[in-house]
DNA sequence: TTGAAATTGATAAACTGTATCAAAAAGGAT
DNA sequence: ATCCTTTTTGATACAGTTTATCAATTTCAA
């Protein structure tokens, strides 16, 4: 049988290889944790594991999830005032419009914008991973 | 004369009635201050005031620009390990595209990514007050 | 002018993420 | 399997940013 992620589990390898990094318990644990997720923080990440390890130090889930962003596995972003770490196999991306009067949010995707978007970044030398896109204002309810 | 940022003030003050709070010096001060900038962190802000008054503390600046925030006056965006407090008033809304091999950020405006995210928002009934646009990628340096 | 309520400044505390370092584990050579 | 060098781990100290605390001060409506 096929073990689970073994894409994933190549390109960490892979990555590993090349910089004389070792494979670990842990970062096989973590990452078979990761990537069944969207996206997590490394604080939930350490109370999600305590129960397989309790032994499992916060510091290794930082250094790991950080490793997978070096390896291209995941990618870090600030939100609030958590960094998440985002699982970059997941492709379903989508948008929000967010109400300020009342805290609703209306997911969205828009092809030309995506569009326009890679536009803009290939002007400027770059090629997108990921983006974050989110419109605030007012629901048609808050705005009378 | 018309005194510089009025409008903004009265948005303020409104606000300040609403809730039951007070118009003080320092508010005032530090509206004046974030005001001439597009986007500034609270400690830039303590440094800069502080030769206009050195008794300002740094935690007032941090009410302060989380008061703003909810007058809508403000918008706070997590970037880094620090918080830059937007001033949404000012017109150039720019966006950001973010390196995230080297950290480089390149500021961008495109018109008709705006003119599309009017068009999302109001297919929803939305009318947008201010947006947030952050593409993530690699730049040409890091590509390689 | 008075007085209740809000605000301020100074600083302690909380929170997130990184650095340190002795002990343990990995993995190639023997 | 054993040895040996290098890397990793776990525990915790530390650093940087933001919030909570609280006595003293200021605001503002009566």
């Amino acid at each position: 049988m096929m073990p689970k992620h073994a894409k994933e589990m190549g390109i960490l390898k892979e990555h590993l290889g090349k910089h004389q990094l070792k494979f670990t318990r842990q970062r096989e644990l973590i990452l078979d944790a990761f990537l069944k997720q969207e996206h997590i923080t490394a604080e939930a990440m350490y109370h999600q594991l305590a129960r397989k390890d309790p032994h499992l130090g916060l510091a290794t889930i930082y250094r790991t999830l950080n490793l997978f962003c070096e390896a291209g596995l995941a990618q870090a972003r600030h939100f609030g005032t958590q960094t998440q770490y985002d699982n970059i196999s997941h492709k379903g991306h989508h948008d929000h419009l967010i109400c300020t009067g009342c805290g609703k949010i209306v997911e969205f995707e828009n092809c030309d914008i995506e569009r326009l978007q890679e536009e803009v970044a290939s002007q400027n030398g770059f090629t997108i991973q990921t983006h974050r896109l989110e419109l605030y204002g007012l629901c048609s309810r808050c705005r009378h």
